[in-house]
DNA sequence: ACCTGAACACCGTTCAAGT
DNA sequence: ACCTGAACACCGTTCAAGT
């Protein structure tokens, strides 16, 4: 976002892990995840790429510490009193910054149970505990949630190094002739049928649309307890 | 799964791309992700390594080639005649796939809209329109399908190159001590209060109770087509 | 046309050598 | 202790040369 590729030469001060993780994400926002080596770090901080090692183990602890970076701002940004808003305020909160990030999304999907998913789920958790869903069934419920979110994610993380028939969620699949013919030469039915709404739809709609469908279901689970204690207050915190 | 490092050195037949396929899927069920590179592939099928860019354009091609083919497999043999049996048997059915080859996981959130997710979602989609999903609502409630399903997987991709902090969802997590402590110090409230059931729950049961979640919501929005025709015949296919 | 395999342009990571 | 930067062990991909 800021200023990249700049003051290469000067290093007054001494390396610090809080100092390489800014840098990290500088080029990452400003290159995409395919920009971030040692190498272009090591220079953007006008040092050498073995120094990094000093602060960092390597370079799934850096995109995992810039992943929490980014997530720990959303979830400072989101939230409510009401716990479906901010079930509704954290979530796309975090598809908003996805979307805008895109290296996060893709390093949210690389990790399993890394710290920024963690910080989510936890949070969300929370938020399912307030919205009134019995104890047995919280973590599944924060799990759905999560799992919406990381779906998502994994659907923005283009641009990187694989399969070049990707390319953009509107422009490849829309543009009618080859991409909706299967691999076996065969056709996609329902998608066929639904290819207006595939070059019009709004990711960012879609995303809340499913949210909705989640919080329904939810609803159910929160009244349907069936096994539990009357009404359970009282487990403190 | 059969044998694999076997014999290295016949080459009568000539290479194929069903056989170099064939070959990589080898490779990826015995030694993962990690394990599939051009050089092995190539040793595998006793040729050299540039011979293979004769029949595949890239590894993002082979990749995307291999995770549409263990797809169909999936599809073949999921499915039953009730629309929400159907949706829980596909869905189950690639939940399994991708336990039992998480190279698969990890190749379905990697390359969005690639061949097998898009084989996926219209499978979904058909089942959410034969659930009685009104129109308008189809495209989401088969996203929202989906997108649970990739979430999932990219809890799956571990083995890999990056996070050395990951390694298994049970273990890390449920060793009780510093992996429930956040980056900043603090701890996850919701995390801890449920730490028995991270450490007990069983991931394939997580995953159907999620699957009825979406279900329950799906129901509600089938129910509530507000703007709809009354009963909606005739869309044949 | 298909195959060969050395070569190219990268990676992440290590490590002797400096300060 | 921290930093340097060349070197190592890999990658995916290309391409002259063979058949």
């Amino acid at each position: 976002m800021t200023d990249v590729g700049q003051r290469p030469q000067r290093r007054s001060d001494a390396l610090t892990k809080a100092g390489i993780v800014d840098a990290a994400i500088e080029i990452l926002d400003d290159g995409g995840a395919g920009a971030l080596t040692f190498r272009a770090l090591a220079a953007h901080l006008a040092t050498g790429a073995g120094a990094l090692y000093h602060h960092v183990a390597n370079k799934g602890v850096l995109l995992s510490t810039a992943a929490s970076a980014a997530m720990t701002e959303v979830l400072a940004a989101a939230g409510s009193a009401d716990p479906a808003a901010s079930i509704r305020s954290v979530t796309v909160g975090v598809f908003d910054a996805i979307t805008a990030r895109p290296w996060l999304g893709s390093q949210l999907v690389a990790a399993p149970w890394q710290p920024a998913v963690l910080q989510l789920f936890d949070r969300l958790g929370s938020d399912v505990t307030a919205l009134g869903v019995p104890e047995p069934a919280q973590f599944d419920a924060a799990s759905a949630l999560v799992h919406h979110v990381l779906g998502v994610a994994s659907q923005y993380d283009a641009g990187q190094g694989l399969d070049p028939a990707g390319g953009g969620r509107s422009g490849v699949i829309a543009s009618s002739a080859s991409p909706l013919v299967r691999p076996d030469g065969g056709r996609y039915p329902f998608l066929v049928r639904i290819e207006q709404q595939l070059v019009d739809h709004d990711d960012r709609q879609q995303f809340e649309a499913g949210i909705e469908i989640i919080l329904t279901g939810l609803g159910a689970l929160r009244r349907g307890a069936a096994t539990g204690e009357d009404t359970d207050r009282g487990t403190g915190s």
